[in-house]
DNA sequence: TACATACCTTTCTAGACAGCATGTC
DNA sequence: CTAGAAAGGTATGTA
């Protein structure tokens, strides 16, 4: 099938053959089989880089109406913002929390790309919008299986659905063992295919022999060196690129500097464009191991610094990148060899396998189309069995996709929201949403039954529901959903804001203090070396924090994460600089960032809940009603310090 | 004395979504 | 409190 056969614009059919677009790959021929350009809902289930993109465009342009498009990462929304900008006469709109300063609806737009998280935000909050939305997109749907975003997302495609209910629903996912039941519960069809536009062989090495799985073998002599070391070299001796995988941020540093000393390439260039400001310890590894063309990519990098690795990576001035997994699921990085050196990750409750599903999305990296002339993706046995990594990762199907919505934590939030949002008003209503989930679809949905009513018990002892004749959620409620923060979170905050408006000293410190002790705050971990001086810091500063310091209920240690959090964010206020704060707290650039801007976030939701608070209506008030002056006090350290922190955080 | 080497002990562990309003050149 | 590798520390060996 060819792109000038399709029911489709003239300038659209133009526009897809200038980028060298004639005829489609066969799974994006099947999809419009199944209907996508007709309005059918369909599900998709490919591989990565086997045309997802033309298949969304096809369905969103031959639309009756505007369309939205549903990704899980801002990055992934940022590259398909541009990618959908060069279409001829179509207004793109980007909904993401770091795009924050647009102002505009998106009531103009023909296409709007957006997080699921801020879909989910935009219906609580009644953005018109997405009522006028005629066909979805959604990228990745196998998210659905991920604790924690993955009940935001079912939840979100089932209020979309009662919203707009002859919406079209497309569907993109990876290649996973149930696609079928995803397609069931969208009332879709599905269209399966493994087609990729490059060869792709895996393979597992070990004792210096990868056996692949189309039987090939190829003999590779580590000699003294690590074996992975081996299959870096071998392959850019062969002209290719190398990109590997591990499991933790030390090791992606440490490997790449390794790698690095042999000097497989030299850009010179790359270093010093890494090397300007580069003033942390992280900065300064990236910048060496760019001067012998190597690279690594973690979390812990600034935004700059990672989109100049990408670059020079995709531009071949590196020849290896040393990654974690924030390269898997983000934005295209290919590479003619993939390695993935580690297949363990550390979870807290020791090492585990790293699903089927997050190893395949690893291969699916190798072969740069029309680059390359093959992918290939190896796994490294070291002291395990390899029949056993190749049974579980070459020859498997992934994982099943399987609701999370079971959750406590997941419940809490949808249910407060489903309320607060007024898609319920009583308990069976409320069932009746959650009886469209997926949740509902693969299980049964009275297994909800007792988890929800433990959940409405907390939401109403915590005063943001009412249970009378019907359910309702409370003026706090709303505000705690409209903010979007977890009800853990808002009970927290109103709990410590009792706590602060009756203290003789609320600092910035303190205000932090509050953010940093709730669930929607990441922590930072506490070196066993630095607890002494955190501990003794809280013991000085006893009479500034919400916590009885010195006769502490619960878990002191996981405080003091706290505390250390709440320091780095005091400190970066202050204009210390990263490199010190890397020296102070051993805490990366990227992760000052991040904490930077989840700190600004929940002060400014503490901030409504304050305002809340003081104004005199909120339903539970832990101090005496004739103390509201010493909210005020609260409040205007909270502005205070958010101004700062936006301040120091705008440069 | 300087420095290998072997062996034991300690340390540390991936990623990243979300709100909202106002002023300014 | 999980597992495992790197980094750190100490005792022993060698020129």
């Amino acid at each position: 099938m060819d792109v000038s056969d399709l029911s489709l614009a003239p300038k659209f059919i133009e526009h897809f053959e200038g980028l060298g677009i004639e005829s489609l790959y066969p799974p994006q021929a099947a999809a419009v089989e199944a209907g996508i350009t007709r309005g059918d809902r369909v599900v998709a289930a490919m591989p990565t880089a086997s045309g997802k993109t033309l298949v969304a465009q096809l369905a969103m342009l031959s639309a009756d109406g505007p369309a939205l498009y549903v990704v899980p990462l801002r990055a992934l929304a940022t590259e398909k913002y541009e990618t959908f900008s060069e279409l001829p006469d179509v207004s793109v709109g980007i909904a993401t929390g770091d795009y924050d300063a647009e102002n505009e609806s998106f009531d103009e737009d023909d296409i709007v790309v957006a997080t699921s998280e801020k879909v989910d935000s935009a219906i609580r909050n009644g953005a018109s919008w997405v009522e006028a939305i005629a066909c979805v997109v959604v990228d990745e749907v196998h998210l659905l299986n991920a604790r924690g975003r993955g009940p935001t997302l079912e939840v979100t495609l089932a209020k979309l659905r009662r919203l707009v209910p002859d919406q079209q629903l497309v569907a993109l996912s990876a290649t996973v063992g149930n696609a079928a039941e995803i397609a069931d519960w969208l009332d879709a069809e599905l269209v399966r295919s493994t087609w990729r536009p490059i060869d792709l062989r895996t393979g597992v090495y070990d004792d210096g022999t990868v056996t692949f799985d189309d039987g090939g073998r190829r003999t590779i002599d580590p000699g003294d060196d690590p074996p992975t070391t081996a299959m870096v070299a071998d392959v850019i001796d062969d002209g290719g690129q190398a990109l590997v995988f591990v499991n933790s941020r030390r090791e992606a540093e440490t490997f790449a500097r390794s790698l690095g000393a042999r000097e497989f390439r030299t850009a010179p260039d790359v270093a010093t464009g890494i090397r300007e400001g580069a003033t942390t310890s992280t900065g300064r590894a990236l910048a060496e191991a760019a001067e012998g063309g190597v690279g690594f990519h973690h979390a812990g990098l600034r935004a700059e610094h990672r989109s100049i690795v990408e670059q020079a990576f995709r531009e071949r001035d590196l020849a290896v990148l040393c990654a974690t997994p924030t390269l898997a699921a983000g934005v295209n990085v290919p590479a003619r060899r993939v390695i993935v050196r580690d297949h363990e990750r550390f979870t807290g409750e020791g090492y585990e396998p790293l699903p089927v599903l997050e190893v395949h999305q690893m291969f699916g990296r190798a072969g740069r189309p029309g680059l390359d002339p093959y992918g290939e993706a190896m796994l490294v046995a070291t002291g395990v069995d390899a029949a056993e990594l190749r049974e579980r990762y070459i020859g498997a199907e992934p994982e099943r996709v399987e609701s999370k919505l079971d959750s406590r934590e997941a419940l809490r939030t949808h249910v407060l929201a489903t309320l607060a949002g007024g898609f319920a008003e009583n308990r069976s209503e409320l069932d009746d949403l959650l009886s469209s989930t997926f949740f509902a679809h693969q299980r049964d949905p009275s297994e909800l039954t007792d988890l929800v009513d433990e959940v409405l018990s907390y939401l109403d002892a915590t005063g943001m529901v009412r249970r009378n004749d019907g359910l309702s959620a409370t003026d706090l409620g709303r505000l705690v959903s409209r903010v979007y923060v977890d009800p853990l979170t808002g009970a927290a905050v109103v709990e410590a804001l009792g706590t602060a408006a009756a203290m003789d000293r609320v600092t910035t410190l303190t205000v932090l203090e509050i953010i940093c002790d709730t669930e929607d705050m990441s922590t930072q971990y506490v070196r066993t070396e630095e607890a002494g001086r955190l501990s003794e810091f809280a013991m000085r500063n006893a009479e500034q924090f919400t916590k009885p310091v010195h006769d502490f209920e619960g878990n002191f240690q996981s405080w003091l994460a706290t505390v250390k959090t709440a320091r780095i964010l005091d400190d970066w206020i202050a204009g210390v600089d990263p490199a010190d704060l890397d020296e102070r707290y051993g805490v990366a650039p990227g992760d000052v960032r991040r904490l930077a801007e989840r700190a600004e976030w929940l002060l400014s939701a503490t901030e409504v809940i304050a305002e809340h608070l003081s104004d005199g209506t909120g339903t539970h008030r832990p101090t005496d009603p004739d103390s509201d002056v010493e909210y005020d006090t609260v409040l205007e350290r909270l502005q205070e310090t958010r101004a700062a922190l936006l301040d120091v955080t705008a440069e």
